[in-house]
DNA sequence: GCACAGTGCCTAACTGTGTTAGTTGAGCCG
DNA sequence: CGGCTCAACTAACACAGTTAGGCACTGTGC
């Protein structure tokens, strides 16, 4: 049932969703999807969370076996997320839940897209990533990059460079930043210079 | 006409916004609306090229004054910017055009748009940034900062810290990579260091 | 002065979409 | 067996964008 509703969306986009089209694929009719969901908000909702969900499993599989050399390890991690991104373009489309008109995710179904940026943070303290800040500007970074790699070129080899440079810009600021913790951040860093 | 459209789409949201609310604001019915706009994404469409538009004006403005130093000018760019942004979240959710749905501008609504970043770019440039590369860069991180900080943290401090942050980063980067011409760069961060 | 085309608005109505109300039949439990 | 729940149905409503057709005003050419 949501799978039909995922099929739907990737065909013909997120917003052209209709319930009448969701119906017809698992044999029934409109209305009787209001047994199951309460609106049609409701089904973007539970699609928000499994997507979320799923960028989580996918997140605690890639992050196992990361290098312990930050700049590679932050590369991975974007590339990663890149990779889920375009791998289903209406799935990444809701997961910003600003581009859905009139849709907000609940508290229980926002709660997997907070565990995943919770295992972002968290990896990324691993690798002596210390602070909000530190943390906000890396979630800023990639997703202003994976966004604008999106919007413009998307399947591009524009990606690869720009996220090359802009990791090493990030690793490079971490580096100057006094960030309470730099000590493991220059260790590292002296390590593969 | 476009005025109401604005109205509307401010006080109820972009995806809220009507025909026949439109219209009730101008004193007409919704269906002489089509005397004047092809369709509802017309309207969109007309509301697009304007909200290019104005930034268009507000960067005339803003840029003709901006202090030489690199750093400095890069800071207040991105300011003016997320100024714009977040004077009108409406006009600021059309501009990024993913997040109507089925709307395309047209490719005379979208000249402001590419005009607008030519204006960056061709600014970027006098102040010592060349390459596209490096253009591309400042646009998505500062482009991801606004959003990170409008979904977040809208009217925070945050934001602050973390443009000030930000430039710093990229200027730093500029000076470390070879961009064919980093003299004018070099230069500039001589001068204040 | 007047027919005429054009314009800008109207009402009525159609289509498609989310949603509600009320019903029906299958399965389960006492 | 009688009644309950549940998941499906049909019918219909509300509200969106949109289209068709008409009516009044306005300017223009004869």
């Amino acid at each position: 049932m949501l799978a039909a509703a995922w099929a739907v969306a990737r065909e013909q986009g997120l917003a052209q969703l209709t319930l009448r089209e969701v119906a017809e694929r698992v044999g029934m009719r409109a209305p009787s999807l209001y047994s199951h969901f309460a609106s049609k908000n409701a089904i973007y909702d539970a699609m928000y969370a499994q997507a979320w969900t799923e960028l989580l499993e996918v997140g605690a599989d890639s992050y196992e076996n990361l290098p312990s050399e930050l700049r590679e390890a932050l590369r991975m991690m974007a590339h990663t997320y890149f990779d889920f991104a375009v791998s289903d373009l209406a799935r990444n489309q809701l997961m910003n839940q600003r581009t859905l008109p009139g849709f907000e995710p609940t508290p229980e179904s926002y709660a997997p897209a907070v565990s995943a940026l919770r295992m972002l943070s968290d990896t990324l303290e691993q690798h002596g990533v210390r602070g909000q800040e530190d943390v906000d500007l890396y979630v800023a970074l990639i997703g202003g990059l994976v966004d604008s790699q999106l919007a413009n070129d998307p399947g591009g080899d524009r990606w690869e460079r720009l996220v090359d440079r802009a990791v090493d810009m990030y690793v490079d600021n971490l580096g100057i930043e006094d960030t309470g913790d730099a000590d493991a951040i220059t260790d590292r860093r002296r390590e593969a210079p």
